[in-house]
DNA sequence: GAATTCGTAGTACGATCGTTCTAGAAAGTC
DNA sequence: GACTTTCTAGAACGATCGTACTACGAATTC
């Protein structure tokens, strides 16, 4: 009855690429053949790990936002203040080696709010998965409002960092930012 | 010599059209017959009208961004504080009417991001342009930190009241943001 | 009214799109 | 080795894409 097992490696591997692959060549107009062609296999391939394309941009959204949360949080969970994770989580994402990846986080944030059916899952985590996260640094207080406002914040810094490359001014504000936090 | 004179009019009627299909129907899959066909036009008047697809959403964005900007600008400027301003830039925005096209802004953005060759102009102004409005109504205090920090924290906002839709909770957090600048 | 330019539409071309079909090699179980 | 399922590739399909070409009414100058 058996036949050959499926291999969830494989299909993980070709994802991971087909993200790098995203990152590098823009969201908006990818197609099976051009990503088959950089990956270095047919299209059939692809179309038989992933099926549709919609399919496989709903996988690549969602391993992108996964790569990202687990990256971050493995520097801003465990630290004692919210201050002190957001500060964590800025330092990490703001770091030029990162923009690749936060830009195709951006241009899939922003295709999701015009296709909401088809990136639902996409805008259910994507502010829910940080709430829990900085929730769980902020201790006692339980106001949502400073953790929405970290989130924000550090989004909309990157959002001007991406587009001006301006380090120094968007650091500087920042900064600013993160010492108002502390000093409440 | 003269023949019939070029109607400028017409144009910038079709552009803002554009610009609602665009907002309605999404940024990323746009292409000449589903517009025509929706503006009541043939693809040859809107291509004589806009040259290339990539000149057409060029013109698209850029029309975006020039009716956002002028209507924020109209409640925002003249403000007393930067707070004031602030306060004013983000109730227009974060009314719920106003969604569809802040959604198709962030998918322009986060396209702009990818494609920084393509929307350069975008890039350039999407800041700057906010920049000097805020700085007009900060007063004598001319650190580029608060401007910066104000622009990205209703922009983080923004894309987390499009995400979620939590009224409340992003609305809270606003205020917190708006209370904790003017007691400064 | 002749000449000229603009606005609009219809048609057609080649390219690319997502997807399906066919087929064979690979990796397991019995 | 027989059997079954997965993985991969190639070819082909119909649809849609951006764009160029042709043609004609509208608007203006001379």
């Amino acid at each position: 009855m058996a036949g050959r097992p499926v291999d969830h490696r494989r299909r993980a591997e070709l994802l991971d690429a087909a993200v790098d692959y995203a990152a590098e060549h823009g969201f908006s107009d990818l197609s099976w053949r051009p990503i088959a062609a950089a990956l270095g296999v047919s299209t059939t391939t692809l179309v038989h790990h992933f099926g549709t394309k919609e399919q496989m941009l709903v996988a690549i959204l969602g391993r992108l936002r996964e790569r990202i949360f687990v990256l971050t949080s493995d520097r801003a969970a465990g630290q004692p203040t919210l201050a002190a994770a957001a500060r964590a989580a800025w330092e990490w994402s703001s770091d030029p080696q990162r923009w690749p990846e936060f830009k195709l986080f951006f241009a899939v944030y922003g295709s999701a709010l015009q296709a909401p059916h088809l990136f639902a899952g996409f805008l259910d985590r994507v502010v829910a998965d940080w709430m829990s996260l900085l929730r769980d640094a902020q201790g006692p207080d339980d106001d949502p409002a400073a953790p929405t406002l970290v989130i924000a914040t550090i989004r909309g810094l990157l959002l001007d960092l991406l587009a001006t490359g301006d380090r120094d001014r968007v650091g500087n504000a920042a900064e600013a930012f993160f010492a108002g936090l502390e000093h409440k």
